[in-house]
DNA sequence: ACCTGAACACCGTTCAAGT
DNA sequence: ACCTGAACACCGTTCAAGT
């Protein structure tokens, strides 16, 4: 055993990956600093350095679920074709899927509680995936299967039906008979309210 | 000062109060049962009498945000005319204006993490106030004014676009030039893709 | 620079005991 | 029945000290 690092090499890896783990199996008001630490086995101040509150380590971990959804979007577009319907149809997908397998990190990533600074970074990965969506409806509209209008505009309305159906599903707002027929539902809903005329 | 109860008369709906207030002032991540106890005057364990835990008050409280909510809707519609569209907008705006009023407290409502239980207690409070938005939809459909189809899936996707664009509302994923506007956006996006034909 | 060890001021919850 | 007082096992955070 050579002169390796303290313990083993990357604390806060580490610490975002346990965290992670254990928001998915026990859920956000499971998620202890001192565990974390004494699961990863460093002492409990250890996060302090990397982390300087339990705020500052959700508030990563929140970055991280914008960058995974960013990606688990641009994947969904691959092999889709052009056309609107087919496009918007795997994207509305994607993040609802995205959603349903990551409940509590979503809680986390549009939670309220941010502090100002870390919403300006949040708001900047958010924005990111969201340009996804911008870029899949202004195509829409070149394409003259969405209607015209100001580009935010008529995007705003269709973040807000699949932000808002995602988080009906995950906190167990809808009844079982209503998640098989639900998302195509919506979906069916998005393309009327986007099409012309 | 004569035989007067222990402390002032009801703790469970004191307890409340102050909750929510604190919820209101602090927001959730400074909600403490012993600091409730102490500022209205009564032992740590006070509060273990009538809330078996600290989910339990948080429970009671989303059920007692639930019943507002309910309340702020059947206002909404007092003195709005029968027509299918300014009902909807009424309601839309009570919806959003109740969900910014109330952010720490829509959180709750919505959470994640509530008990099995508790869960059953507040799917009916929820229900009944979705019922009111069901009535309106259905009303609006045998006014010929509103799409037919089995009643809740039309409504699903409505409720998903306000329960949406509340979650970004109060989340402050909005940039405030939206919020000029969005309102109105949204509304309008609804009443679209609820039209016949 | 990165971590430890010990300390501080808080938690939620339990339980015997009081009224 | 309703609450107190004290206790238990835990927190997040800080800070001197070690390597």
């Amino acid at each position: 055993m050579k002169n390796r690092p303290y313990h083993h090499g990357d604390l806060p890896a580490a610490l975002l990956a346990r965290a992670e783990q254990t928001l998915r199996e026990k859920g956000s008001g499971a998620l202890s600093l001192r565990e974390l630490a004494r699961e990863i086995g460093v002492s409990p101040a250890a996060p302090n350095r990397h982390f300087k509150t339990k705020q500052a380590l959700l508030d990563a971990l929140a970055l991280t679920g914008f960058e995974r959804l960013a990606e688990t979007l641009a994947a969904s577009q691959e092999g889709v074709g052009a056309a609107f319907a087919a496009r918007m149809d795997a994207a509305a997908r994607a993040y609802v899927g995205f959603a349903v397998a990551n409940a509590a990190l979503l809680d986390l990533m549009f939670s309220v509680k941010h502090s100002p600074e870390a919403s300006e970074a949040l708001g900047a990965a958010a924005q990111q995936w969201s340009e996804q969506l911008l870029e899949l409806i202004g195509d829409g509209q070149r394409r003259g299967e969405v209607r015209e209008g100001q580009l935010e505009r008529v995007a705003l309305p269709v973040f807000a039906a699949l932000h808002g159906y995602a988080g009906l599903a995950v906190s167990g707002m809808l009844p079982a008979e209503v998640t098989e027929h639900g998302l195509d539902d919506l979906i069916a809903s998005i393309l009327r309210s986007c099409a012309p005329q």
